[in-house]
DNA sequence: TTGAAAGCGATACCAC
DNA sequence: GTGGTATCGCTTTCAA
């Protein structure tokens, strides 16, 4: 084995004829270096092709960790305690190179975020990974989090775009729907007239769902038809009771995206009205309340956000930025994927 | 901050009363300890919940590398190129803790893996990463490596379960061939007469799949029928020609199971025969190749294997049992995902 | 069988 | 501004 040729601070200090301390603040701007000196070793690292080392580095400099503030809603059951997990277990594995997580849940989304926020600017944090409940609202917090604080902020689950947030993360919403649609319409054989259930057109997210599915649907099939669509601000009852309406109302009905996951109340209306399974549902993520229905084959399909892994993608991101110097992408989108029957058991909500 | 209660080496030295070599000796096993002060060290060590600090031990340990072998084919666009990304991407993640990896692809499945088994031998590799074309043939080897060579071997896309390897990281073939009797039942309305295309019979994995094709569309679709199973042994002319010729024979043919990437002669069969979109075809894996095909609507879905998330997991399963000392799983499942047109361009293989 | 001391490659601090 | 040196926590000699 060659033995690599040594590079290293300190063949870097032996050539531009300096001391290790120098070497040290030059490469890292630290101010008190002459420009003349402050060249001498820069050609020096450039000439060795210096890479340092990080196991060295993150040893010498265990005494300053790498603090990330969580700030997600505590949930027991569903979407976000994934999300939590894949941030924590990602987080755990670069414990050894002085990352640490300061875990601090709201109570739910859009609820306590500020607060939260201002505790962790307390707590000397370099990051945030944040679920924005209410965007317009927490805005101003994140500008100054990223601006006056140096303190880069991740969202994940839901995006604050207008905020100077410098990364998102997420299903992108249109392709939520988009691929919605393409299931439904090539599950439901005949006409094509469908419903779609969601939260409230007026949160972003909801509404670039709808538009997806809305242009999905009308490629695949032209002559479809959205007959209704039912906002059920995320309330059980409201949606079971719109739903039995509409379904009164529309016996031709051929399929409903539910784009929420409040898709239960959905289930429970077809039940009663002797339509599940000629109604195709395409429901939204996963939890063990929905398995009976898709395992009895009301819920064709669900599309699957990938809760954990977006936690363990805001951590891998944070990583490679501070540890490896990575630029932070403005979006960081990852890929749905389709709950079937046949796969159901291999989600971790469910396995 | 409140300084964590020390713990490390050092201080279990100074419990047990010995010093710093000792520990080390008695915490490894490394035998020229006496029984009697192993105990005392092990005491101390659990009573403070010792765990080892990784970077210190990569930095003291640098000259000892953990090295990784890599057997799998070589290959321009498809299926092991993304494999290998996978690996050689999480394996610099790990660099810093001295993972090195040393790649020696073979130049097809099956075609030189003793000899490229064999130089690893040689290597001082303490891991291999291996896909087994012939399992027969190479199971001695992986045993001699397990068992003689102390060298852990991990199966990525392909299996040896005869063998003594360690550790098997695929998609279920069984559940492959489920998903994709689930999604074609779903989208054929009528009675349902279908085909499927295969390798070889022989092959475990191609049997498997077919098997839970079958298992599945029974569930599905009771009054379905499998009208034929054809093994093309991976040729795309014996494929092309066996197709038509079914077509031919089947006008009825409402889909087929291409259960291998040899996919596009099926593709071309049914463009001539001007069956392409009613007959509903379910593919298998994705390549840049057969993005129009799924464009156009001749596959209706493809089976997507994560050839990618399939190094990177082999990866990170060693780290952890390595690093952490982790148990390897006898088998890791991975969870296939749904290629839609809509979602089409997420994949790494098209984007 | 055990102990003492010398690294590993960076950072951080205190003198000058 | 710059140089020297202790330090991080563990592994690995080399002596005893």
């Amino acid at each position: 084995m060659a033995k690599a040729p040594k590079t290293g601070v300190r063949e870097i200090a032996r050539i531009a004829g300096v001391s290790l301390g120098t070497v040290d603040r030059a490469l890292h701007g630290r101010a008190e270096v002459s420009e003349s000196t402050r060249k001498k070793v820069l050609a020096a690292a450039r000439q060795l092709g210096y890479q340092p080392n990080l196991t060295a580095r993150a040893l010498a400099s265990a005494r300053s960790t790498t603090r990330i503030g969580v700030c997600i809603p505590r949930e027991i059951r569903f979407f976000y305690d994934q999300v939590r997990d894949g941030i924590l277990d990602e987080a755990k594995r670069y414990s050894h190179l002085g990352l640490e997580v300061l875990y601090q849940p709201v109570p739910a989304l859009g609820t306590g975020e500020s607060a939260a926020l201002r505790r962790m600017f307390r707590s000397n944090v370099r990051a945030i990974i944040l679920t924005p409940g209410h965007p317009g609202r927490v805005a101003p917090l994140i500008d100054e989090a990223e601006k006056a604080r140096n303190i880069r902020v991740v969202c994940v689950a839901s995006d604050d775009s207008a905020s100077a947030r410098s990364t998102a993360i997420s299903v992108e919403p249109y392709l939520n729907g988009a691929l919605a649609a393409e299931l439904m319409a090539k599950m439901s054989p005949g006409p094509a007239r469908v419903a779609v259930v969601t939260g409230m057109l007026a949160t972003e997210d909801h509404a670039r769902k709808v538009q997806g599915f809305a242009a999905e649907l009308q490629k695949e099939r032209p002559e479809g038809q959205i007959v209704a669509v039912i906002e059920d601000h995320q309330e059980e009852s409201e949606s079971y009771r719109k739903c039995l309406q509409l379904l009164k109302r529309e016996p031709e009905l051929s399929g409903i995206y539910v784009s929420t996951a409040n898709c239960l109340p959905v289930c429970r209306a077809l039940r009663e009205n002797g339509a599940a399974g000629r109604v195709k549902v395409i429901a939204t993520d996963l939890f063990k309340d929905a398995v009976p229905w898709l395992e009895n084959g009301t819920i064709a399909a669900s599309i699957y956000q990938h809760p954990y892994l977006q936690g363990q993608s805001a951590v891998r991101l944070l990583v490679d930025h501070f540890l490896q110097g990575a630029e932070l992408p403005r979006v960081h989108y990852l890929n749905p994927a389709v709950v079937l029957r046949a796969n159901l058991r291999l989600f971790r909500e469910v396995g």
